[in-house]
DNA sequence: AATGAATGAGCATTCATTCAT
DNA sequence: CATGAATGAATGCTCATTCAT
């Protein structure tokens, strides 16, 4: 087996008590990820999690990383799909109500399992595998990228991709911070509502800073 | 020595000669960490570079975590030199030119050695409470929230402490991921004027949504 | 796995050629704590001797600690068995007799691979209380002390558990002593002799002494 | 330096300073020794405990050995003088009371930290030095014999050699395991009175036995 | 002499991975 | 396919000892 194909899975599973056995299996590497970190995460530890033999792992995964990418690869693919949905190309009357929506979706994507997503994303060795991940994503910013461009016109030029950078990870790690630090505040309106602010106060023309005065000021 | 111990340093450096050696393992230690991640770190490969003998690492640090500790609570030492002199208190006039300043201050620090600062903060989770840590984040966030206390006024009411919070890290991990992902973006105006641009929008009375038309729309 | 653990072997073998290997892992710490004591035992050696991967030890055993406790388990397990069978509450006719044959039993017992006792019993108190151990120990004294019990009767009161005592630890160091130093006396009748005489006259009513002279003195 | 000379002592300290740092660092290796095991004990230890630098320590023990093995020549040394006072030669009228005052003797030398000794005789690698031990141990044996031979005759013939390395062997053995493992017994009378009827009994005749009944069988 | 910084061989232990059954 | 026994390179760490100051 080539190096490159360390973090591919083995086989594909043809039977379906098979594919019950990996779902557990990553169900149990999910855990233990959470639990203990990528570091502190053994294989061994995950397929007694698992209820698997150490060999049943191997049989479909060939490598701690190969674990670990499936389960990136997995999340990612959810991210599409909630995010593909919210962000399909229509016609906006209404963009703070847009993005309100927008951000309540992140909430709650960002908010599934934050922990696991933080090992995955922060902890996780940057595996080849990461490809598809580095694909995915470029997708979601081309997804935000399209709505935006559609919806908003600015008074002075700007960097549009930057602009959808600066967003989505200005919610993700608000998102992560928020759920990991002050988990009593998931769920509350107050927080959706700040994250909205956020982003509108961000997208808002900013020609309009210098028609009044400054903002805000005692 | 206890467990609460594990990532307190072992001995102060008496003569002049430890003292030098304590910085070149630190220096040696930040380099592995950044080229090879918490994990992919080992403590002979630091001694190694140090060009210490293995037996002197453990002279000054018990363990490996210790060596991060002692990095980590450097940084945010750092930190709050750089930030205190920032936020001291003091009358604002002009809050975007403040703003602005302080993005400008946020970026270039957290744009020094950003790789190493994410490996310190991925970890830090993990090491035994760093209270001093600890201590300088709250002080940081205290500071903001002073400053913003004094010179805003909120048309809605605001909970102000989760306001800072989010900022803080939106900043953050948008200096962070532009620094690692985008770097050519780094020093550029845009880059700041953008983030000051995040920051300003989050910050402007949130009732002009509801006076305007909802702003940009085609 | 616990502290109290540590001493505590790591888990069954279930196929027959773990049972092998783990006799052969036992066989081989005996041997190299014989030739090389406690300390100089390193757990690669016995390993190697064993010719084991050093994996393979620490599957079985979860350190060196476990390898000893689990040694001073199967020997005081020995002793039992062996003790047991002699000491068994029966009528006795011939006290002399019978000492003799426990004196014969015990120098059997204690002379087989001396120096091994002698290192398993010098690091016994250093591992985690070994309750199996100390029980069996208790039950060698408490059957001893009803032997004496139903067949003694002293002329004055004495604490019959620190005659057992006593018993028990003069002989078991004169007949370690003698195998470490004086190896030759070993099987012949003459140290039988000595030792039975030893525990003999300690046994004998302690009222004559005062009835005849003192004895022997020229 | 060769490998002879490991455990000699390094030199003579000439000053009284000197003197008087030697004696803290074997008090202090005492006392480590007994708390810690020899396995456990370390150089630094040591030191620490003593007040001196390692450096210092290294500078009248070339090895840890050397502590050890000075610790161990004071003890015989002492050994010695307590019982050459005790065993020598004089015309002996009462044998009883000479035995129980040997015995007394003999219990309050081993019960003086019985705990270092075992470290000393039993845990400690059987060093060079120990010639300097054999020695002394064998002076030792040799002025009880002579004892025993001016004052007792045996009905039948008896290696008197084998009779006083029992007897020693017995008694220390006895001793240490009281003063370990039963504390609370260490000066009662009850203790010496047992342990004198031991050597007694075991010195008295042996002719006895067949002259009358088996003595104390119910 | 005294100090303590520096050394590095050596040890116990882990864990991803392979392979015989 | 499943099991779990076996592997061994690699790691964190200790500690007796040396040596520069």
């Amino acid at each position: 087996m080539s190096a490159r194909n360390r973090s591919a899975p083995r086989k594909r599973p043809r039977q379906e008590r098979a594919k019950a056995t990996v779902e557990t299996i990553l169900e149990a590497a999910a855990h233990v990820l959470v639990t203990s970190g990528y570091e502190g995460t053994t294989t061994k530890a995950v397929a007694e999690r698992a209820g698997v033999s150490i060999g049943s792992l191997y049989q479909y995964f060939p490598s701690k990383e190969a674990l670990v990418a499936m389960l990136l690869e997995r999340f990612h693919q959810r991210a599409l799909e909630v995010l593909a949905d919210k962000l399909a190309p229509h016609p906006i009357t209404d963009l703070e109500q847009e993005v309100r929506e927008l951000v309540r979706a992140l909430v709650e994507f960002y908010g599934v399992n934050p922990r696991l997503q933080r090992v995955l994303l922060e902890q996780a060795p940057r595996i080849g595998r990461l490809q598809v991940v580095q694909e995915i994503e470029a997708r979601v910013e081309s997804l935000v990228q399209i709505v935006l461009a559609q919806n908003l016109e600015f008074e002075r030029p700007r960097n549009l991709g930057l602009v959808v950078f600066i967003i989505i990870r200005a919610l993700r790690s608000a998102v992560w911070a928020v759920v990991v630090e002050r988990p009593e505040l998931i769920g509350t309106p107050e927080f959706v509502e700040e994250l909205s602010a956020l982003i509108l106060g961000y997208l808002r023309p900013q020609g309009d800073r210098r028609k009044h005065s400054t903002p805000g000021v005692k």
